[in-house]
DNA sequence: GTGGTCTAGACCACA
DNA sequence: GTGGTCTAGACCACG
């Protein structure tokens, strides 16, 4: 279900935030579906269960998913995107690095914008998804 | 010359780095121009001279800039783009994870475009500025 | 009759005892008034029996409700009072606690003492409601 | 410098939030100020260093506290307060929750401010820190 | 020396 | 069965 990969340097619990929010916004998870027990996608994925579960409390803090006691983990029925400044602002700065990096591999603006539209389509947004 | 933000998590080495080439890439500084010692940039920044010389390894070894021995440090005069695969590779997961974050804080497509292209303004970039 | 948040951290039990407790302040339930089953409430609120026993079970420790075999649950004729001082100590951290946070939250020292008032009003405390 | 009750069956790591909090707002830790390290402060409360790291992330989640790489954990110079409407409004539910088990404690309308004034004179809010 | 990440394993509250 | 907390101990990046 989730991509992992241990040998990537960013942190497991960073990459599983990612591809969940990736198999929402792709309707691969859909409000209200329930996401796998910590325990169980500790099992499926061999990774220790406090790591998914660190992953599972920062999607929680995001308002992404929800916890029901005793009953499991479930995608968020009505996300609300929270209009943050401060992430706002470190999105453009993240933004701002990627294109410069960009530009010293050898990508022109032009390369650059196709490549933005082909992940935009994979991602399916701008599509009914959340 | 340099913003550097202490409280950043980014690494102040991989800040330094990209600020060097955001500076170039605007044209503040030129090929062949002359970048601060290590020991002046480590005043002047008040960071670590160790944090400082690994900020120009990592410049040089992207062939960015050149150390001449007993001269100074220098940017590269003639730079050479190196479509490195893996590089493009990292560069697109970013993205990727960028513009699921960017849907997530409320941005659309549009939203995101414009940004981009402020953004492409704002480096200069598509000029021939290297 | 009762509200409970099954997102809410909270446990369910506790909500539904503060619930008790709050509907008899505000005399929507009376002295010597029934409660709800166990088992029709669980179908109300969809919530394990056992949960709602366990509310019950907590009300009744405290002298709030009263049990009689075979005929219900109801609201204690008499209540009174424990001037427990654990309890009141713990009481004390916890109202601490909140006012550490709201200063946090930017409240002042008026606007938190009008939110206790409107508070007291809206529990009709000060009156002669249990 | 903290003090963390063990036996205490809120977490310690919450304990520990509140008490930087409180230490802060009565001016025994000042803005700008080193807090001790993770695992200095491990050692001092014999508390687990994961235990006081995640009581530190908590903090910096909040704006409260900053961390400089590699040189240690600071109070934040400048808080702003967030007026975060979710956090207000758990905030106003724990507060009336309280109101109702003080009355069930027998306290008075008056004996309640009586309390509500002596916390905030204890916590020198209204003062000038922070 | 600083914090950040991860694992292994344990215990507990809740439903 | 569910997630939440805590410990012990290890490794790593950063400055």
């Amino acid at each position: 279900m989730f991509r992992i990969d241990q040998r990537n340097s960013t942190p497991i619990y960073q990459q599983l935030v990612q591809e969940v929010k990736e198999a929402i916004l792709k309707g691969l998870l859909r409000p209200s579906e329930r996401l796998p027990s910590v325990r169980e996608l500790a099992v499926q994925l061999t990774i220790n269960p406090n790591t998914i579960q660190k992953s599972y409390q920062e999607l929680e803090r995001q308002g992404i998913i929800e916890n029901l006691q005793g009953k499991g983990t479930f995608v968020a029925e009505h996300y609300r995107p929270t209009k943050d400044r401060e992430r706002l602002s470190i999105l453009k700065d993240d933004l701002r690095r990627i294109l410069v990096d960009a530009h010293y591999l050898g990508l022109n603006e032009d390369e650059l914008l196709r490549m933005v539209e082909q992940l935009l389509t994979e991602l399916k947004m701008g599509e009914d998804n959340r």
